[in-house]
DNA sequence: CAAATAGTGTCTTTGAGACATTATGCG
DNA sequence: CGCATAATGTCTCAAAGACACTATTTG
């Protein structure tokens, strides 16, 4: 391998030594964390028990563009690390936690995203459990708040011709945090025309949600959806120890519907936990078995 | 929104017009494309039917680095495009054909993953029907072949302490065109240490399969396993018209096991196809109802 | 008719969904 | 004791897995 030349009649290591980077136009790279979290409501009832509310953590923008709406927390990628890397180091920068959990969800490339200049963005979804989140900070400069999500399908409309079959589905995005709220709408037009399909993405309204984050942010809660259903994706939404009915509810607020007890213990209780020594106590009510992870070593 | 004026007195008009973008290090960003077709192999026996065997497509380089080894078609995205574009117009360069299905993968970012200089490689699955696949063009300059892919586990091994989690699996990928054998060895560690979980991917050999693209493809031969179980995706990879034992054949080879025929048609038959008027004929059997996609519109 | 595949019937087992019933700690 | 939740039992129904059987074409 080493002897190859190519048609300059160059060996790779001459040809890497004389190698000069072109000039041709290259993207800013960013990272954009979607980190989510399941915290308690509070509960006034001492009887009753809390609800869980899937939140996402958001940052005040404190410079132009979008000078005042909230982003995501995120940065750009640096020439010796990898985008993973990178997101680690926002996620603990932000978090003050390691050892979250972390998955890449898309790439984000249109040229206009920004609008200074050519940014991808390299979205990450991050998993932490409520119990180590601290309290929402309200630093000097960057100001930071996690905002409960709330992703619904408004419309679904599909046209149906000869050779056109157009679906196109509306979401809408809501956030909350106390007295702010923030919404955005997505459309979703997919087009399948003779064997090809078309998916487009559009964010026809983004009301205080900066850059195209309200796409990326509804993508990251679909990917969550998807993942809950046959991954153990939710146990990092959870504490050490945990009741089983407080990892159903991390289910309920993620897929948005109510689930039956009995079968949901049956299967996720059965296949995903073990249980501990512990319970839960001054509750009001019978005591809770404590359950931990069971690390699935299959 | 308009009047709101930042730290400097600019309005997000001003400070956009003022804007210079900042000279820190930026990478290229590439596309790769993972081009899966499932093509029939040929079978002497006229009574009997053809198998199906899961193939990709490669590229000789013609240039270092890497040069004479084969890599996946790709090549750089333009400033006035998105990743997706990028991708869209490698595919008909490549293959000639338009409307192929086309799925974002992963943005791989290893820093020295391109000996030459820091390049993102943005990845995309795409599914041809083999019946589009034009005969593998032995073309002047670039060699393009198809591959028969072969992914197995080859090891599994769990360490388990106290506290930590080990499991590692070892993949060997096999791209197999006549008389010319690849292969690729990607081994996946995850490890678990209290609440934090780690992936690392490493190539531990690759052998005439250029940068690192090994891993890419063993990627996507997974993510295709993945989802054809839950979506119709692998009705991409046939005619337009098709028997459902080659639909069965199709998901076969993708999962690299034998299915029972009777509950294959109830599931996958009944749910992604439906029947035509039209049947094969001189098969020197019994001849088959032939099927089109029924497409979703749920 | 023999070879080879097409296509369907049915039995078993598994598990989701739905609902009911029993158990238990706290004030 | 009564409230509120914990935890489990059981019935029904739908579907996956496994296997067998019938149907149909061509040489």
């Amino acid at each position: 391998m080493e002897e190859l030349r190519d048609k300059n009649g160059l060996t790779e290591a001459e040809y890497l030594a004389a190698y000069k980077p072109g000039d041709y136009a290259r993207p800013s790279v960013a990272v954009d964390m979607v980190i989510f979290s399941a915290a308690d409501t509070k509960e006034e009832n001492y009887r009753k028990l809390p609800q869980k509310e899937l939140k996402v953590l958001l940052i005040q923008r404190g410079g132009h563009p979008y000078l005042g709406t909230w982003a995501l927390p995120g940065g750009f990628v640096e020439p010796n690390e990898t985008t993973e890397q990178a997101a680690q180091r926002e996620l603990s920068e932000e978090t003050g936690v390691e050892n979250i959990y972390l998955e890449q969800l898309y790439t984000f490339s249109e040229p206009n995203r920004d609008p200074r200049t050519w940014v991808m963005s390299c979205s990450y979804l991050a998993l932490i459990d409520s119990s180590k989140v601290s309290v929402s900070a309200g630093d000097d400069a960057r100001r930071a708040e996690w905002f409960t999500v709330r992703l619904d399908t408004v419309s679904k409309k599909i046209n149906e011709s000869s050779d056109l079959i157009e679906k196109i589905t509306e979401y809408k995005l809501v956030l909350l945090c106390e007295d702010i709220e923030l919404s955005g709408s997505v459309k979703h037009t997919m087009k399948r025309t003779g064997a090809g399909i078309e998916n487009i993405y559009e964010i026809i309204e983004s009301n205080g949600i900066a850059f195209d984050h309200a796409r990326i942010i509804s993508y990251a809660v679909e990917r969550l959806r998807g993942k809950v259903q046959y991954t153990d994706i939710a146990l990092n939404l959870v504490p050490e120890y945990f009741t089983l009915t407080e990892l159903q509810q991390v289910y309920e607020v993620i897929l948005g519907t109510k689930l039956i007890k009995a079968p949901f213990r049956r299967k996720y209780g059965a296949m995903l936990c073990e249980p501990s020594e512990k319970t839960t106590s001054d509750a009001g009510h019978r005591p809770s078995r404590l359950y931990r992870r069971k690390w699935l070593t299959e």
